[in-house]
DNA sequence: CTGTGTTCCTGTTCGC
DNA sequence: TGCGAACAGGAACACA
């Protein structure tokens, strides 16, 4: 589920019960995420504080007084919840309170419990120096920050000149931009008017410059994050933020996940179509 | 190097 | 209601 909105929703959300506080006790009760958590995870992590919670791209990145940062993936199903007395404060099943898949719980000094939940186990946690982040395989190849100052319609038209792909593709290569996921790009694809499935290359003219496609689309991309932000992201299936409440910004979807009916600003009608092997959807009367 | 398909895993939804 | 198939927010990896 989380890209970029939702993934900040969770760190502001964790924030209050992180920033400053020291990590009492951490318990593993299932190492089997994406890769295993290393042996050392909770001994590096124990009677450390927190110093900062951040984020880059679709990963949170907790700083730690011992040199580490602790690097955080939330997957397609990870979600994080902030509880008191050992017990989260909202369960992944609501109804039964079951703590399955419930791989992490940190327990801060002052008093909260931040419990880590993944059913499908692609979500990751990983421990690295400091010092040595900026040659992190996980983060060194990402492009920009969607929502920086730098990120704009010449720094996009660059990216994607010598492209041989699609603009879905290409909006959704972390390489290219970091931080869009498959419902961000069908939305700010839509909010641009520009067809999912046009040459990326075609947002550049022959010097690699950008036309009035690449500023329509990095206004997009700006827009529908920072709309989506404000909601307090998407809340699809059960996905919650970490204080249990829903994030609202799935009410605002114009395309995602809306095959078959009206376009909102046509006559036309929603299209699903599968592009390197995920679903896009489009409006093909109005998105060119 | 570039682009595409497969794979990890569990849960939900859909058609019969 | 049951039951298998399709599908789901990501991204590393293998391969052509």
């Amino acid at each position: 589920m989380p890209e970029l909105p939702e993934v900040e929703t969770v760190r502001r959300g964790l924030a209050p019960a992180m920033e400053g506080a020291r990590i009492e006790n951490v318990e593993v009760r299932h190492r089997g995420l994406r890769w295993p958590i290393a042996k050392d995870f909770e001994k590096r992590l124990k009677g450390k504080t927190v110093e900062g919670l951040g984020r880059r791209a679709k990963y949170l990145l907790a700083d730690l007084s011992s040199g580490d940062v602790l690097i955080m993936h939330l997957g397609m199903s990870g979600s994080f919840r902030v509880g008191k007395d050992a017990k989260p404060g909202v369960y992944y099943h609501e109804k039964s309170k079951s703590t399955a898949h419930d791989h992490v719980v940190f327990h801060m000094s002052n008093g909260a419990t931040v419990t880590f939940n993944d059913p499908r186990r692609f979500g990751s946690m990983k421990l690295v120096p400091r010092g040595k982040l900026e040659q992190e395989p996980l983060l060194r190849a990402l492009g920009p920050e969607p929502l920086g100052n730098e990120f704009d319609a010449a720094m996009l038209a660059r990216a994607c000149t010598a492209k041989k792909t699609s603009l879905k593709a290409a909006l959704s290569d972390q390489r290219v931009v970091a931080g869009l996921g498959n419902i961000y790009v069908c939305e700010a694809l839509y909010r641009a008017r520009l067809s999912p499935k046009r040459q990326a290359s075609t947002i550049a003219d022959r010097n690699g410059r950008p036309n009035e496609r690449a500023v329509a689309l990095v206004e997009a991309i700006k827009l529908v994050l920072n709309d989506a932000i404000k909601a307090g992201g998407s809340s699809l299936r059960d996905h919650r933020r970490a204080d249990g409440s829903l994030g609202d910004f799935q009410h605002n979807f114009q395309v995602y996940d809306r095959e078959g009916q009206p376009c909102p600003h046509c006559k036309g009608t929603v299209k699903r179509i599968v592009q390197t092997g995920r679903s896009t959807f489009y409006c093909p009367s109005c998105q060119k």
